[in-house]
DNA sequence: AACTCGGGGCA
DNA sequence: TGCCCAGAGTT
């Protein structure tokens, strides 16, 4: 892949997706944190649709806590795995309140050791809510950064390490963004919409599996 | 690497 | 009805 393929690729993807909504509504750190913890197998919109009425009340470590988890499932069913991500959240906000201040910790060594945040919503956070340089891999970025030839890794880390090595950084933001748009509108997990893709001209998918 | 958690939206 | 969903934790 030479650098002049990604430039295309890149403004073909800004191109298509630069008008589409940017994932989660940002609004504090830790409501940003809770928000991607819900956003695991569950649309954007229905967690901004959740969210936004949660943190009417609900917008604080405390306040949450204050919910207790029959409460919390409540409010969360619609995004899916509720029993799950209430405990992860629970848990989150107790250990927030214990180890961190209350305070949503801003580096990924932290951000890991709470319960329900793995690397994608670590990023999501660091990038979104902190500033901090990173590209979340999510299902959608990891196959079609893949596919079209953005990356090769077998793992979500060998992925992360190689989008950031070939897009430049001050992209990295939007181009989470974009991947994530083009593999839901077209570059899906089954049967992906190659006839009409903007980038088949320079994708091997479809003609050379990886 | 494969499996589980999971109810709601949509065709 | 059947398929899909901006993941993480466990085995």
């Amino acid at each position: 892949m030479t650098k002049k393929n990604i430039k295309l690729i890149l403004a073909t993807l800004e191109d298509l997706y630069g008008g589409e909504q940017c994932g989660l509504d940002f609004k504090t750190p830790f409501e940003l944190l809770i928000a991607t913890i819900l956003s695991a197998q569950c649309t954007d919109v229905r967690v901004n649709i959740v969210t936004n009425e949660l943190f009417k009340t609900y917008d604080t470590p405390k306040a949450i806590l204050s919910l207790g988890e029959a409460g919390l499932v409540g409010k969360i069913k619609t995004c899916g795995l509720a029993n799950t991500k209430a405990k992860n959240i629970i848990l989150t906000c107790e250990q927030l309140l214990t180890n961190f201040n209350g305070v949503v910790p801003a580096t990924m060594e932290e951000l890991i050791t709470l319960p329900g945040v793995g690397r994608k919503t670590a990023n999501v956070v660091l990038s979104n809510a902190f500033g901090v340089p990173a590209i979340a891999v999510d299902t959608h970025v990891f196959r079609v950064s893949k596919r079209i030839g953005l990356a090769s890794g077998k793992t979500v880390l060998e992925v992360e390490k190689e989008l950031m090595k070939n897009i430049p950084k001050e992209k990295w933001s939007m181009a989470h963004h974009w991947l994530i748009w083009h593999g839901r509108k077209c570059c899906t997990a089954r049967n992906p919409n190659c006839v009409n893709c903007a980038l088949l001209k320079r994708c091997n998918y479809g003609t050379q599996n990886f």
